[in-house]
RNA sequence: GGAGGGGUGGCCGAGUGGCUAAAGGCAGCAGACUGUAAAUCUGCCGACGUACGUCUACGUAGGUUCGAAUCCUACCCCCUCCA
């Protein structure tokens, strides 16, 4: 098509948001003569979104900057059925407590994305147990199921690929698309919603509230999907050594955080920039023709930006400046993960994997220990040689305060604490 | 309900009585090289003990055996086909 017209997608465009559209030039055309409402859903599975759910957010986010009206759709209905989208296995079911919990662990993170409240393009939050719970297995059968075609839900890729490798797909998964379509329509009766967003693996689910939209009550509704977002070297974004890189500050500390950003490839950096911070395009387009190591200053733009969205500025700055000081000064920088010991054990000395442990740096003192001989541990930046080395006062700094390294990134301080 | 197949370490997946803490791959960690990048090479990768060692582990519970992931029994779960 043409130019799109509406800031919206224009910008959803610029960004590298955009994977397919059922209907782009209508969709433009909408977003053009006002204000339009649109959603995401996100099941309750885990009691945090992490980063794979940020390009989502993100377009939620750019949807309220460009004068409209997100909505965001807790799954706690859809939760109970479980997507098969993208899923070899058939998901363990949760329970009710599981389900309501999670669902509270991720509306941390949209508070600080979006801003809800009563006004025009204001988000609002809904579950959809609110409707999906109370629908009768009859009525809605005939009313809704009438619509939908088992020959091309067959056709569906959540569905096609778990028939073609043989793996189970049960009656209750199968279901999902259907409630996943009658959601939209839901939202739309509502809500007044037009538009379904989401990644692209939820193609299928989206376009099947758009069909079931038009006919039942021959509304006009639009699906738009977001690319799956790998890294360059086509790993699924997200995930470090610990796990999934999670939103909430309570799995995981916006210091993490701001270094997972830090640590971006080279040649994701520009795209990433894009899709996960606001800055100005034309600043992102110098940013990214920085080579070599001075890449590394739009590594750290985008560390603090990203980092600024999602915990704030404060944190982001604090992040960052501990990490200049533990990585560009090679210092003792506040902030680093800390562990204490009261000052008997220092006058005894504590074996060097024991303090490796304690400080979180390895999971098992074999673990430690082994570290420590394959020359991955630095005590003050000096590497340690013996695991059995006793730590003491004498090594504790100005400021009685020591570090410990294991890597080139991973950095703990170990100070005296108070007697227990 | 019937017949058959299967449950092994974070994942995939070998292994059908001792040589198996369990091949191989992936993921991960460390070292070298660097730019807190990527790629490459090297090492590590159940827990505990500074090594020889001990313990725990192959769906669960028992049993056979000097010795079991491997054999037997019961149970649980999953898959395929048939009804």
């Amino acid at each position: 098509m043409t130019q799109p017209r509406s800031e919206f997608l224009k910008t959803v465009i610029d960004r590298g948001f955009l994977h397919q559209c059922t209907d782009l030039e209508a969709l433009d055309a909408a977003a053009m003569s006002g204000r339009i409402a649109a959603y995401i859903g996100f099941d309750c599975t885990a009691d945090s979104l992490h980063v794979g759910n940020l390009v989502s957010i993100m377009m939620l986010r750019w949807l309220q900057r460009t004068g409209h009206r997100p909505i965001v759709l807790m799954g706690g209905g859809t939760t109970k059925v479980g997507d098969p989208s993208g899923k070899d296995e058939v998901r363990k079911l949760l329970s009710e407590t599981d389900i309501a919990r999670n669902m509270a662990g991720i509306k941390l993170a949209f508070a600080k994305f979006l801003s809800f409240g009563q006004g025009k393009t204001d988000a609002v939050m809904v579950n959809n147990a609110d409707w999906l719970d109370r629908l009768e297995y009859i009525p809605f059968l005939r009313e809704y199921g009438r619509h939908f075609s088992v020959n091309r839900m067959l056709g569906l890729d959540s569905v096609k690929l778990r028939l073609e490798r043989e793996q189970p797909l049960t009656f209750l998964e199968f279901n999902y698309m259907i409630l996943q379509a009658y959601d939209f329509l839901e939202l739309a009766r509502r809500q007044g919603c037009v538009l379904q967003m989401g990644g692209s693996d939820q193609w299928g689910n989206i376009v099947g509230g758009v069909d079931l939209g038009r006919r039942i009550e021959d509304r006009a509704l639009f699906g738009l999907t977001t690319p799956l977002i790998t890294t360059a070297s086509g790993a699924k974004m997200g995930k470090t050594a610990q796990g999934a890189v999670w939103l909430n500050d309570d799995r995981l500390p916006a210091y993490d955080y701001w270094q997972f950003w830090r640590n971006t490839e080279d040649s994701d950096v520009g795209r990433f920039l894009r899709l996960f911070t606001e800055l100005p395009l034309a600043e992102i387009d110098r940013l990214e023709k920085l080579r070599g190591q001075e890449l590394n200053e739009a590594k750290k733009t985008l560390a603090n930006a990203a980092t600024a969205l999602c915990h704030g500025e404060a944190a982001a700055r604090d992040a960052a400046e501990t990490a200049r000081k533990t990585f560009e000064e090679g210092g003792l920088a506040e902030g680093l993960p800390t562990v204490t010991f009261a000052a008997a054990q220092f006058a005894q000395g504590i074996e060097a994997f024991r303090v490796v442990v304690e400080a979180g740096l390895a999971k098992s003192n074999g673990e430690a220990r082994r570290l420590i001989r394959q020359g991955g541990v630095r005590l003050n930046d000096a590497v340690m040689t013996d695991e059995m080395q006793k730590i003491t006062h004498r090594d504790l700094g100005a400021g009685g305060t020591l570090k410990i390294s294991v890597g080139g990134k991973r950095h703990a301080l170990v100070r005296i604490g108070l007697p227990a």
